[in-house]
DNA sequence: CCCTCTCAGTGAACGGTGTTCAGAATGTAA
DNA sequence: TTACATTCTGAACACCGTTCACTGAGAGGG
């Protein structure tokens, strides 16, 4: 019984986060309830804590699939480019994040407003998954400027990253006047076009 | 006494602000705490509420005086420097708002961290606030391109300032590894010098 | 078949939020 | 002093995540 306990376990976690996926995904981070949770899966919600140590790892396990999916939406909008010039294919990656972040929001969001305040560090899955992306803007940005030492070019690919996030960003949260969804496209393809050499 | 009670409910309001923009600077906006407010104010918690409708104007009312502060260290940073080329006088603008943002963390923090769902729109003094920090940006960029029409420069000049954001953002929160403190400075300066045109 | 005995699962209870509102306290006027 | 109006108070409420003393189902031996 002791595997048999284990078996239960591992399928009540998957099921918890399977529905915690959901939520996120229909009502946001903020929606995410111990109680309601534990309504939804038909078990206690001290079964929860049977099987995660925390409501914030099951956030954790949340974004961990956010974040892979992510990773494959960017990935496939150049899969099939590797012939065009290094900035459309810096513009492609970049409307494939804006739009990830659009037709994901909640989810998208999620992935930003968890907590880190625990040590200096960020989980590493985290990091992983960042570098993944990284790895995908790294290469135009060598072809764009070859004559840029690893350190310049890795701190321009970071640099480029954060900006376009920045854009969606503050973009998707209307914390910005007068740039509505379409404009949004055309601020990126703006920014990245004129990005000399 | 109407008159007497309209006097003391505005000293008290002050006072509440006051303290509550010391709290969320020193340990941010997660510290700020009705009951904690009350007793370092010497007032009841329900006497906030006759001050204040809400926790969360309370948080506006700091993020205003965050905000103010901010215009005025940006506005600082190219008071002297008009007869700089105007690429130059965006990487001091930008280096400005890095500065203020590391040097006023947790406030920074704040003023993005609080709730927006009311409504599809940011209250008004918000983007009278961003505008502000738009106008001096704006002005550059012009003089960068003189050609581009109005619309397309207002998204540049705004995408410009989320580009900065989201690179100032992501190396505090430490979100991306491998970007030291001194190397954002860098990053903002390699990106924007790297504009074309 | 029954009786232990173990241990996974339960949900009431705990500590911590922001917010409210009946009543106490204070001030005003007659 | 008394009657009334106004202001202020803090216990109580609703709602979080989290815990832990208990329950009850199932295993194994007699």
């Amino acid at each position: 019984m002791a595997k048999n306990t284990k078996a239960r376990h591992d399928d009540l976690r998957k099921r918890l986060i399977d529905l915690a996926e959901k939520t996120v995904e229909a009502e946001g981070l903020s929606a995410l309830r111990a109680r309601d949770l534990a309504n939804k899966a038909g078990c206690s919600v001290g079964a929860i804590y049977n099987v995660l140590t925390d409501m914030n790892t099951l956030t954790l396990h949340v974004n961990g699939r956010t974040f892979k999916r992510l990773g494959i939406a960017v990935a496939a909008s150049i899969a099939d480019k590797a012939d065009l010039p290094p900035r459309d294919r810096l513009i492609a990656l970049s409307l494939a994040y804006l739009d990830f972040a659009n037709n994901n929001f909640k989810a998208w969001t999620a992935l930003f407003d968890i907590e880190m305040t625990a040590g200096p560090d960020v989980p590493e899955w985290y990091q992983n998954a960042l570098n993944e992306l990284f790895r995908h803007i790294n290469g135009p940005v060598r072809e764009i400027y070859p004559e840029m030492g690893k350190i310049d070019s890795d701190l321009m690919t970071r640099g480029l990253f954060s900006s376009i996030h920045g854009i969606v960003l503050l973009g998707l949260q209307r914390r910005i006047s007068g740039v509505p969804q379409e404009e949004m496209a055309r601020m990126i393809t703006l920014i990245l076009s004129n990005l000399s050499k």
